[in-house]
RNA sequence: GCUGAAGUGGUGGAAUUGGUAGACACGUUGGACUUAAAAUCCAAUGGCCAUUAUGGCCGUGCGGGUUCAAGUCCCGCCUUCAGUACCA
């Protein structure tokens, strides 16, 4: 019989399906766990062999625990709102709706050929409203949420007006805005409803404000901090520039501390969790008040302003010898002085219109303006000059600093280039080339107080100073900005938000989900709304079929929208959430994910608990694995689930690359010539292509026409061979440019291409499709394959060549199970060599799942079956615990083989084989001997020998003495079990 | 600049944590089977030298060091990839 893949695999993917075997039960007398991919985003352009690559990682460790009697948790589902599928419909009209469900059959006929043995009943889509209405839910208790700092943790807003009521906001300590004044239990109670709500918006988790975003004009809309790439958006590479918009945000900054602290406790990778570190940044410093000096020119400045700056070296503040505030520093406008009020204004232009871009490609050139004013130093009583400089930040810290020019080179750089003074505060140190930033050396002079403390002593004392003087305090600064979470975007979830006076109003949970209504066009709206404005009804409550007009909504009873009194007129929200709010609880929704009374039921959440195992891409780092981590501490908080961090271990799979093909070529023209020649050029050929193609040309009517640059173009790896060889003729129909084209080829004809090693992509060409490689190899093949190409966590380019050799293991395999006579599996006693063999394989492969070392367990069943074939064995007791240990890498054939050995139910339900060390211990160890260093020969001694006793053996032994040659070994090194060597 | 990861044959990659470097696989070469091809099987395959055979020397990015013994540990460099970037 013959392995015939194609029929096993469809048998089995039938069966798995028909008989539900990977379901999973949120009860069980199994201990749990829960294996978890990425959901992937139902691209147009379906899988190609570098997508599944987590999966199969995935799908082999949780058949693993399956096999080690775990009730496993491996679900699967799809983020399905998102970008492209938006795009598209504003380029086709075809409703994203329409296009995403197409996506997700593609993506579910394509992973269902790999055979994973997701648990399909609980798909999530997060497009779906009766998933999305779950966002929204999140959405209006992160509303009705603030921080209390002194519980360190989130509470709900009712405790804050309660306070608010009592005591006023002065006794508060809470994650807020800036910018909140001070006001009495009698100032609350006499503010007007509007106001107080004005008020409440500055302290809840999520929360409207007119902020400075990052507005792309290209795609219409704002995009988060990870969302931007060196200046451009992530997504099309579009240039972006700094806007004030009013839009939701998520005060993720709240739980910075936290965030931060969680990382120590999670099983991530180290360079993931210092990608999140750095992201966080945290910084440990002093906030310091300066005092502006009202008449320190003849033009005295109206009013007294204060200046607020962070810095992490308060101890050098004697060596401040100017200021700098951002240009967009709100009180630059009012601090400057008549005579600087040009000068300023024109700066303050000129750096708005650069783009982020342009800001950071020329961050050496020092530009800046003072602004007439002086402050006044808070012990000296000195006055310093205060500048605007485009180098100093507006979004981090207070968007003011004190330089310090001898302490750090920015203003030390500043100094020099402005000519300010720059004086030096530490002791024996030369600045006259440099600043000098090194903490650890420091020793402060010339600094009143502070004088010969080092660094921590000074800080300690001059925050001390400060707050003896009301003039700043300690201070921890991060550089975690809130996340803005509006999108000005058709295809996302929809707020569920209406306004009333411009104030925000959350629409009662009995009416989620606000579902997203139909548009004519996905663009925005003449006068500059978001899509959404587009819509002539909404309809929300669709089991009461309950429908209201476009920017209409239902007057309020009690705070609660009332859908049967029309007594008012509202606007509703008409941005849409952003990509990464889906995203940001899935996991949790995978443990109950039908439930429509709740977002899941505290005896899943209590039962599953947390994700064991997850597995996906780095480039989430400072995205999705921050932000949901962030909603899991604000779920933890409220007390719907048991622990704050939600995934125990994150493994972050490679990307497997393409192995792009590219052809040269040159155009030739002349005026005598009709239409353009083109000549491809083998790339060795590319640095003298113009001789060579002169040559090539000759004496034809060709010779003296002129011809163009070089040029080099992807050619679709189809039409290369193994060898780098272009079919050309293939290649003439694919382009037909190239029809009368002349190809200066090797004498045998061949024509090489060049390879590069690229990211997989439709407009490169390079892509591998995993429809092909199952067809051809069967998805055993391409599970073992894509293992095998190397560690997991690795980067690494895709070759379609090397699939041949675990190919040839499965049939090689198969061959032990069957031959042309048939089964051949007898229920004999087994060999000693190929229980041996069992064994040492049973170890390894157990080792190296538990290790995530996937590639090389592959290696080790090519080895079993080699050596199992050259035993002979046919025996069951070998043959069938093997398939075990096969069957969580190539399910398809162990169930096929399985079978034949007469079970009845799939092997999923088999339990790993026990290692039996007693199969693989030797009496004897074969030892190394070396003389010098050098490996000489080897010897074989029993295992239970002394060192001494080994040690007399050796020296007894003829090939030493041969070695040793009559000479006295002068230092004999025994290691039991590794080497012997001695020291002639 | 900072942070993190990594440099091993023609290629992808192994190496039980300091103990015979190159497992396993691809590729290549030779052979068997076949009218032929495919498939399958066998053998060789880091480099150099020697050869009738046994063999010898050099080899894990570079330069040092520790050790009886270093791909692995220490010091100093170089290169590549990824993330981040005027963060006060």
């Amino acid at each position: 019989m013959k392995y015939d893949f194609n029929t096993i695999e469809q048998k089995w993917q039938d069966y798995w399906a028909k008989n539900q075997t990977f379901k999973a039960e949120n009860n069980s007398d199994k201990p749990k766990y829960y294996v978890l991919d990425m959901f992937p985003y139902p691209s147009g352009a379906g899988l190609h062999v570098g997508h599944p690559l987590g999966y199969i990682a995935s799908d082999i460790y949780a058949r693993y625990k399956r096999h080690q009697g775990f009730n496993v948790l491996h679900p699967q589902g799809y983020d399905s709102f998102g970008l492209p599928a938006e795009q598209y419909a504003i380029q086709t009209g075809q409703h994203p709706a329409i296009t995403t469900e197409e996506n997700i059959k593609t993506y579910r006929r394509q992973l269902d050929q790999i055979g994973f043995s997701f648990d399909w009943s609980r798909e999530v889509r997060t497009s779906d409203p009766k998933y999305y209405k779950w966002t929204q839910w999140i959405f209006i208790q992160l509303f009705n949420s603030w921080y209390n700092k002194a519980h360190d943790k989130a509470e709900n807003i009712s405790e804050l007006i309660n306070i608010f009521e009592s005591e006023g906001n002065i006794t508060v300590k809470a994650a807020c805005d800036d910018n909140v004044p001070l006001f009495t239990a009698k100032d609350w109670k006499a503010f007007s409803s509007e106001e107080q709500q004005r008020i409440l918006l500055q302290y809840r988790l999520t929360y409207l404000a007119e902020t400075e975003v990052n507005w792309c004009p290209a795609l219409g809309t704002v995009l988060a901090n990870d969302e931007i790439v060196n200046g451009v958006s992530e997504r099309g590479g579009h240039p972006v520039i700094r806007k004030k918009m009013t839009q939701w945000s998520m005060r993720i900054s709240a739980y910075a501390e936290r965030l931060l602290q969680g990382l120590e406790t999670i099983d991530w990778t180290d360079s993931l969790k210092e990608s999140q570190r750095n992201w966080i940044g945290k910084s440990v410093g002093a906030s310091v008040t300066f005092n502006v000096i009202p008449n320190a020119t003849r033009h005295p400045i109206n009013g007294s302003h204060k200046i607020a700056v962070f810095t992490t070296r308060p101890d050098t503040i004697f060596g401040v010898s100017f200021m700098t505030l951002a240009p967009e520093h709100e009180l630059v406008s009012q601090i400057t002085t008549p005579e600087q009020k040009v000068e300023v204004e024109a700066y303050i232009e000129a750096t708005a219109k650069r783009s982020e871009r342009d800001r950071m490609a020329d961050v050496k050139t020092i530009t800046g303006v003072f602004t007439g004013a002086y402050a006044e130093h808070p012990f000296t009583k000195e006055p310093i000059p205060i500048w605007i400089g485009d180098y100093v930040l507006a979004g981090y810290g207070t968007g003011a600093v004190m330089s310090v020019p001898c302490g750090d080179q920015r203003d030390y750089d500043f100094a020099k280039h402005f000519n300010i003074p720059i004086p030096n505060i530490f002791k024996d140190i030369d600045i006259s080339e440099e600043a000098f930033a090194d903490k650890e050396r420091t020793i402060i002079a010339n600094s009143g107080f502070l004088n010969g403390l080092n660094f921590k002593e000074a800080t300690r004392k001059v925050i001390e100073e400060l707050e003896k003087i009301g003039h700043g305090e300690g201070k921890i600064n991060y550089r975690l900005r809130d996340a803005v979470f509006s999108r000005q975007r058709y295809w996302g979830e929809p707020f569920p938000v209406y306004y009333v006076n411009g104030m925000p109003q959350m629409i009662d949970e009995q009416y989620l989900p606000l579902t997203l209504p139909e548009v004519e066009k996905y663009l925005p709206t003449e006068t500059g709304e978001p899509p959404l404005g587009n819509a002539t009804f909404w309809s929300w409550d669709t089991k009461n079929n309950k429908v209201v007009s476009n920017d209409l909504i239902i007057s309020t009873k009690g705070g609660a929208p009332d859908m049967e009194s029309h007594n008012g007129v509202y606007p509703l929200e008409l941005n849409t959430m952003p990509g990464w709010a889906g995203s940001s609880q899935y996991f949790n929704r995978y443990m109950d994910p039908h439930n429509e009374q709740e977002i899941f039921s505290q005896e899943a959440v209590n039962y599953w608990r947390q994700v064991d195992l997850y597995i996906g891409g780095s480039e989430h780092a400072t995205g999705h694995l921050l932000y949901s981590r962030f909603w899991q501490k604000f779920m933890f908080d409220l007390g719907l689930v048991p622990h704050d961090e939600y995934a125990k271990k994150l493994i972050n799979q490679g990307m497997i690359l393409g192995t792009s093909a590219f052809v040269h070529y040159t155009i030739i023209s002349s005026p005598e010539l009709n239409q353009k020649f083109y000549v491809a050029i083998q790339e060795k050929d590319v640095v003298n292509y113009k001789e060579i193609v002169e040559k090539h040309l000759g004496d034809t009517n060709l010779k003296d026409a002129k011809f163009l640059d070089l040029y080099e173009m992807h050619v679709d790896v189809s039409l290369v061979n193994a060898s780098d060889e272009l079919d050309i003729e293939a290649f003439k129909i694919w382009r037909p440019e190239f029809k009368n084209a002349d190809f200066i080829t090797e004498e045998d004809g061949t024509f090489k291409v060049k390879r590069d090693v690229e990211k997989m992509s439709k407009s490169k060409y390079n892509v591998v499709n995993p429809d092909e490689i199952c067809e051809q190899y069967g998805a055993d093949s391409l599970r073992l394959y894509e293992m095998f190409l190397g560690p997991l966590e690795q980067y690494k380019p895709w070759n379609t060549a090397g699939i041949s050799g675990v190919h040839s293991f499965l049939k090689k395999l198969w061959k032990l199970y069957f031959d042309d006579q048939g089964f051949k599996v007898k229920d004999r006693e087994p060999s000693k060599a190929s229980l041996k063999t069992l064994h040492k394989t049973i170890k390894k492969v157990q080792e190296d799942i538990e290790n995530f070392s996937f590639n090389t367990t592959v290696s080790t069943f090519m080895i079993a079956v080699n050596e199992l074939t050259a035993q002979k064995c046919n025996s069951k007791d070998i043959l069938e615990p093997l398939l075990i240990l096969i069957s969580p890498y190539a399910p398809h054939i162990a169930e096929e083989l399985w079978e034949a050995l007469s079970h009845k139910e799939s092997i999923s339900t088999a339990l790993f084989p026990k290692f039996d060390e007693s199969h693989v211990m030797e009496s004897t160890k074969n030892y190394p001997i070396s003389f010098n260093g050098k490996m000489r020969f080897t010897m074989e001694l029993p295992l239970d020998m002394s060192k001494e006793a080994i040690e007399e053996v050796v020296l007894a032994n003829e090939k030493t003495q041969e070695q040793l040659n009559g000479r006295t070994p002068k230092k004999v090194i025994v290691v039991p079990g590794k080497i012997v060597n001695i020291v002639g």
